[in-house]
DNA sequence: CCCTGATTCGC
DNA sequence: GCGAATCAGG
């Protein structure tokens, strides 16, 4: 198909009501979302609303990896200068040894490594906590808490056993 | 994974 | 001019 005076017309039209580009391919017939997009473009008529914002934030990564047939020598890469994050982080400091505390005190920024994550209260819900008592290195719980998660699996069979598992075993 | 528009570039 | 391929997001 080609693009006569009235699919451009149709195109135009549906286009401006905000219909998708898929969605107006579709009902064009003949066309992919593809064609309709770069029709669109080339009427110019891009940004269909809220051109408060650059349709284009600015920065294009350009494409790199393509077949082009034996192009010219290119010139330096040209270095993209893309804005990365200026902002200056306080770096929340975990402490490696947690300090003891009771259940439910470590939240999701207090949370170390080597603490216990057993969910206290409603994730949803401001309240929410880690149980956060001392959990031994590899191991998600504390031994109270571990002893419950894997409660169903701890009297399975064989259990060949992952690392995880073998740990689990010696820290109960 | 579904979708969206944007862009590039061989044809 | 056309649109597939690809990309960046939602």
């Amino acid at each position: 198909m080609s693009w006569t005076d009235e699919r451009v017309e149709t195109l135009k039209k549906l286009w401006q009501e905000g219909h998708s580009a898929s969605q107006i391919a579709k009902t064009l017939g003949g066309v992919t979302r593809n064609a309709v997009i770069g029709k669109v473009h080339r009427l110019g008529l891009s940004g269909r609303a809220a051109p408060s914002q650059p349709a284009r934030p600015l920065y294009k990564p350009a494409k790199p990896p393509r077949p082009a047939a034996q192009a010219q020598p290119a010139p330096q890469p040209a270095p993209r200068r893309v804005s990365v994050e200026p902002a200056t982080r306080p770096a929340v400091q975990v402490p490696a040894v947690p300090v003891i505390e009771g259940p439910g005190t470590a939240t999701v920024l207090t949370l170390g490594s080597k603490m216990c994550k057993w969910p206290i209260g409603d994730p949803s819900s401001d309240e929410f906590t880690f149980c956060g008592r001392r959990a031994a290195d590899g191991i998600p719980y504390c031994v109270e808490h571990s002893r419950v998660a894997y409660q169903p699996q701890q009297k399975k069979k064989k259990d060949t056993g992952t690392e995880l598992s073998r740990s689990l075993r010696r820290y109960l």
